[in-house]
DNA sequence: TCAAGGTTGATGCAATTGCATTGAATGCTA
DNA sequence: TAGCATTCAATGCAATTGCATCAACCTTGA
């Protein structure tokens, strides 16, 4: 738990001081990026962020306002919606990705040292998720 | 950071589900507790719980409030002030600790399977923290 | 075919967290 | 030792999260 919040804490540091969005945003919009154009149901959304449903309503919205992504009706039912990322959407999340990829380097990486150790804490992460 | 998410949000519904206050308060408690009747400094309660200034003062509010701490002045130093457990905070702990134990086996224990994968994901992490 | 029960997503309200600032006290330096 | 930057803790305000509930829709089964 402490490792995790000194490394969130961290990396949400890097990107508030190169003013980029939290990082919550960038997560959602590669799952969206990965989903394509079919985009994704918010249901879909919630098991792959583990956010609750509330959270991911919230999330969404915001998403929206900032243009980053858009709300679809859904032809198979009529109570939900298909979310899909936009091009500025796109966009921001590949701005995003640099500093992001450097901050898990510096905040990561490197106090785990090498590249086995990662893989190791990957995997024994994994199980947990089973 | 999925994994722990899934960790933290399933070991909370527990100690929600026994009525028992928030894992923080736990934290908290513990740390005063294994600090005796000197008690903490605010500060040094932010260096282990790897919590803000701010939110460490509101979670002493509301432990304070209930009664399970009290707050000190610090002869020392006239701004600060040093914060003690109560019995009552004491008990409290001590009163979520099975369940506490139980939600942390049941939510991390089982899924790592052994205690050797127990013992490297803690050294692993350990590293994290230098 | 329609009533009952379950699912999907939104929303009002309370609690918590983040952010900036403040007030008081300290210590450094000239 | 007066002046000034720094540190400790609290707090007003905004944003986010948690919680309960709701409305709309779907599904099942008599």
């Amino acid at each position: 738990m402490r490792a995790q919040r000194a490394a969130l804490q961290a990396i949400r540091g890097d990107l508030k001081a190169a003013k980029l969005p939290p990082l919550e945003w960038y997560d959602a919009l590669l799952e969206l990026e990965r989903a394509g154009p079919a985009g994704l149901r918010p249901l879909q959304l919630e098991d792959r962020l583990l956010l609750e449903q509330h959270n991911v309503s919230r999330l969404l919205d915001r998403l929206a306002t900032a243009g980053l992504i858009e709300r679809r009706p859904c032809p198979q039912d009529k109570r939900g919606q298909v979310v899909v990322i936009t091009a500025v959407g796109a966009a921001l999340r590949a701005a995003m990705w640099p500093t992001y990829r450097a901050a898990i380097a510096r905040h990561v990486g490197v106090p785990l040292g090498d590249d086995a150790a990662a893989a190791q804490l990957a995997a024994l992460l994994d199980r947990m998720l089973g």
